[in-house]
RNA sequence: GGGCGCUUAGAUCAGAGGGAGAUCGCUUCCUUGACACGGAAGAGGUCACAGGUUCAAGUCCUGUAGCGCCCA
């Protein structure tokens, strides 16, 4: 490490982290025993994708674990932060489909097992990116326990569950409406469809009547699924159509009869009160055709074109079916009007093309009987949401949960483990390779099935399949159930609760016991960063820009109550101008070291210390408090706004101008003093190092070397514990008095120090104060020397008697009466002006505390001690303002 | 349509029953031997609106408006 005289006069960060971040990596700090010493604690990392590069959002997730991860290893448990990406099947399988279209080579024709070869080389080469970047922000993730979704042993997990919830009916294969993105190529959950406010039309169209009978209009947003229509349907109650009931009308365009039928399901108020009924392309028609009876008509390929059913539509894409439609019925003099018509449109949520309802052959898992033990585990406080919140957004899709499509029409991922026996078609689900017989025809070809399992499937296994599952490993026992889960609140129904329903399903224990769902970064305008609108931040140049540890600083700083955090580059330098007060902290403590032994820690001897000390020591004392209450409560901002007050507005502001003089102070006579306030100066500056080292991991490493000499690394450093013994509340309080004299006085100052005045910043002042002798202002006269030194004062007098001389400025410090004499340097206009300003705002204080006094409920019903702060304000005004009216009556003579 | 969140200084946000706060920006002064990414002092607020509870309401309750998010 470096020599102690070389701290650059203002932090760097790009010298220090990296090496820093090596030294830890050398020294093994992060890694986790199983039955290691103390209680576990264990933080599985929510994968990123593979593709994923990192962005802000996944900042502040990380900065929040490794807070959370590096706080508990300091307090010596046995801490493991598992990291891990995910193979993001559809996300992944378009970039390497897009990356060889570019060559000219199409996914199909190079065959599955070639295309997977080339995904595998991809994610070789980039598939890492993300988890390099994780290493730049100071992650503490134990990096020899790096996993993948698709690696062997999460693969084994994934073919174990789906087996024993096939066999246990939780999973089932079936023809159903399923969302179906045309673009992916696949069918998508309900949870991966977004859905936007659209303006669209709502189209009204004439079905006529047969034979010259009477037809019905209808209305419909999506003509071109009238190719697949099979029926119109009406409310029973609906008198408008009573008689229509039953009989047939033509299909406009396509010419086809279909039957009009009566269902509960229409809303009568809807457009005409009549719908068409298309059961293989919407999911309530569906329903409505297997109520009544009706063969779906499936009009569309994959791709979202028509297909041969359309006839003279087939091969026209979908919206171009639309419009050809719309063109017939006008021609045809079918479409009676069009009206603009918002309504929701589900989008992919990885593509963002328009999802299709598409009726097809799917896996579905059955989520009722694995939703109840996980509604339970909440509702009992088994797992506990932060903020509290969210579990009222947990209940709400629990208790409308809804069976999950699981298979996806890809290649990249893990492909589900059911056989279909080639001569009587019968379904083997088995864990590990093809079936040797089929158990119904004895026969023993098979085909596998086709299609590969959601990506999130994987996920919801992660809190285990990591640890080792299903192979009873030491990691699975120790690290299980693992603690926390940190993470965003748009993922609360694909990770928290899938991950929680497995996790009791297979290990019968809940994965985690607290889920920390923190804010989202949006931009400065409050929208939410993305690629398209191009308004990210980089957390990587930030990085570069401002250092990690600003970065994450200034992330929780932002990020109060979970709330969202609107996030522009500039916020950054708060982070960077408090790292860097901290390490001129660091470059002051340690020019006072050089001669100083650092290897040993320091001691404090209560006997030495001056009251300076007594009172730092009782604030830090405090501190450690807040700061330990503040985390065990995921209040990271709490943490470190504490932490952040205490640094820089006690710890410099005061203590350290407080010691300058007995630091400074060279002579035999002054050394206990001079080593009481070392030792004090170094207990204090080392605690606040632990403290802060979950926040800005880097720097304080860097300076905690240099302050301690190497004496051990601060990342596996002992974490504070609050000594009751150096609170001090007589202490504070006299010191509370002492900086409102010195403020007085810097006010003062500051309101006689203009360009074209003769009074110098520099110039020490004489000061007179009036205060009762042997009242709780007689503690001055002992600390003469910190208001002396603070204030830069000369000569300090308290008195009881006092004759400031003419040209005094005046300040009024509760009770008590300041003077500084600047004899020919007043503005007597200025002063007067200052102090009946002053004089205004004392009276409308008064005026209130008087009207709060006079009310006989308030004196009757509020606790005595209010009454009692009030009276006392009241005297304390009183006094004040008549010392005001005084100094305001001699200023007049003055002049 | 249902749910949740937000509305406090010019900007960004804390505060959750008893003296309106921080940061940035602004004004004045200061390159004094940790730090100008700094120090000192200061200006700046009908706490969205309307009711209610209470001796006392940014703070609790009800409603309204605006903004945002989620679900249908």
């Amino acid at each position: 490490m470096q020599q102690q005289d070389e701290l650059t006069k203002t932090y760097e960060p790009k010298t220090i982290e990296q090496r820093i971040y090596d030294r830890w990596i050398e020294t093994g700090v992060f890694g986790a025993r199983a039955g290691g010493p103390g209680r576990s604690y264990c933080i599985v990392i929510p994968p990123p994708n593979i593709t994923g590069q990192l962005h802000m959002g996944h900042a502040l997730n990380n900065a929040v674990q490794d807070i959370l991860i590096r706080w508990q290893r300091m307090k010596g448990q046995t801490t493991l932060w598992l990291p891990g990406t995910d193979h993001a099947g559809i996300a992944t399988q378009a970039v390497v489909e897009r990356d060889l279209v570019k060559k000219g080579i199409r996914r199909r024709e190079m065959g599955r097992e070639r295309f997977l070869e080339k995904v595998w080389e991809w994610r070789e080469k980039y598939g890492s990116t993300i988890i390099a970047q994780l290493k730049k922000i100071g992650s503490s993730c134990d990096w020899s326990r790096l996993r993948f979704t698709l690696d062997d042993g999460c693969s084994r997990a994934v073919r174990r569950v789906f087996c024993e919830l096939f066999g246990k009916g939780l999973i089932y294969r079936g023809n159903y409406i399923v969302n179906w993105c045309p673009t992916d190529h696949t069918a998508l959950s309900d949870e991966e469809v977004e859905h936007k406010e659209t303006a669209g039309k709502l189209y009204y169209v004439s079905y006529p009547g047969i034979g010259g009978a009477p037809g019905v209009q209808v209305a419909t947003t999506r003509p071109e699924t009238m190719l697949g229509d099979v029926a119109v349907a009406v409310h029973p109650d609906d008198g408008r159509y009573r008689d229509l009931v039953g009989k047939r009308v033509l299909l406009p365009v396509v010419n086809r009869e279909i039957p009009v039928i009566a269902d509960r399901f229409v809303d009568p108020a809807f457009g005409t009160g009549a719908v068409k009924i298309t059961p293989a392309h919407d999911p309530n028609d569906f329903l409505a055709g297997q109520r009544n009876g009706l063969t779906p008509l499936n009009v569309m390929h994959p791709d979202g074109t028509i297909n041969e059913n359309g006839g003279p539509f087939a091969g026209m894409d979908r919206f171009r079916a639309r419009e050809k439609m719309i063109e017939r019925l006008t021609e045809a003099g079918l479409l009676d009007r069009v009206e603009d018509h918002v309504h929701q449109v589900g989008h992919c949520y990885r593509c963002h093309s328009v999802v299709e309802p598409y009726l097809s052959t799917q896996w579905f898992v059955k989520m009722q009987d694995l939703a109840r033990p996980a509604v339970e585990a909440v509702r009992s406080g088994r797992i506990k949401f932060h903020p509290e919140r969210w579990t009222k957004v947990y209940f709400d899709w629990m208790d409308n949960i809804r069976d999950w499509c699981i298979s996806r029409q890809l290649w990249w991922g893990h492909r589900i483990p059911a056989f279909y026996c080639s001569g009587c078609q019968t379904v083997v689900v088995q864990e590990e390779g093809a079936p040797a017989s089929c158990p119904a025809c004895s026969g023993t070809a098979f085909t596998q099935d086709e299609d590969v399992l959601d990506t999130w499937f994987s996920s919801a296994l992660w809190p285990f399949s990591t640890l080792g599952w299903p192979e009873p490993t030491a990691d699975l026992s120790t690290f299980y159930p693992t603690s926390t889960l940190v993470t965003d609140r748009g993922i609360i129904f694909f990770w928290v609760a899938r991950r929680i329903m497995s996790g009791l399903q297979f290990m019968g224990e809940v994965p985690f016991s607290d889920v920390y769902i923190h804010g989202t970064i949006l931009d400065d305008q409050g929208r939410k960063m993305s690629k398209s609108l191009g308004n990210g931040i980089d957390p990587l140049e930030v990085v570069d820009q401002y250092g990690a540890d600003a970065m994450r600083y200034s992330l929780v700083m932002l990020s109060s109550g979970g709330q969202d955090i609107k996030l522009a580059k500039s916020k950054f330098e708060m982070g960077r101008n408090f790292a860097n007060k901290v390490w001129n902290a660091a470059r002051f403590l340690l020019m006072y070291l050089k001669e100083t032994d650092v290897s040993a820690p320091p001691v404090i001897e209560r006997s030495q210390l001056e009251f300076a000390d007594r009172w730092i020591l009782s604030r830090l004392s405090r501190l450690v408090s807040a700061v330990e209450d503040s985390l065990s409560a995921f209040d990271m901002f709490g943490a470190v706004k504490a932490l952040y007050d205490f640094t820089w507005h006690e710890y410099c502001d005061y203590y350290v101008e407080f010691v300058k003089p007995r630091l400074g102070s060279g002579d035999a006579q002054g050394l206990p003093s001079r080593q009481a306030a070392l030792a004090t100066s170094r207990y204090v500056f080392e605690t606040v190092l632990r403290l802060l080292h979950p926040i800005m991991p880097f720097i304080t490493e860097e300076i905690f070397q240099h302050l301690t000499g190497g004496r051990e690394l601060l990342a596996v450093a002992a974490w504070p514990r609050a000594d009751q013994q150096f609170v001090d509340p007589a202490v504070e309080e006299e010191m509370e008095r002492i900086q409102k004299v010195i403020v007085a006085v810097r006010t003062i100052r500051s309101s006689f120090t203009t360009k074209d005045n003769q009074l110098k910043p520099n110039t020490e002042l004489d000061v007179l104060v009036r205060a009762d002798a042997g009242g709780k202002w007689s503690c001055l006269v002992g600390r003469a020397d910190l208001v002396r030194s603070l204030a830069r004062v000369g000569k300090l007098t308290v008195q009881q008697d006092i004759h400031p001389p003419f040209g005094s400025a005046s300040e009024i410090v509760e009770d008590i009466e300041i003077y500084v004499p600047l004899a020919g340097l007043i503005d007597y206009k200025k002063e007067e002006e200052r102090l009946s300003r002053e004089l205004a705002l004392r009276q409308r204080d008064l005026e209130m505390v008087r009207k709060k006094l006079s009310q006989e409920s308030f004196v009757k019903n509020a606790p005595p001690e209010i009454v009692e702060k009030e009276k006392n304000k009241q005297e304390d005004l009183q006094v004040a303002l008549r010392k005001i009216e005084n100094l305001l009556s001699s200023l007049r003579q003055q002049r």
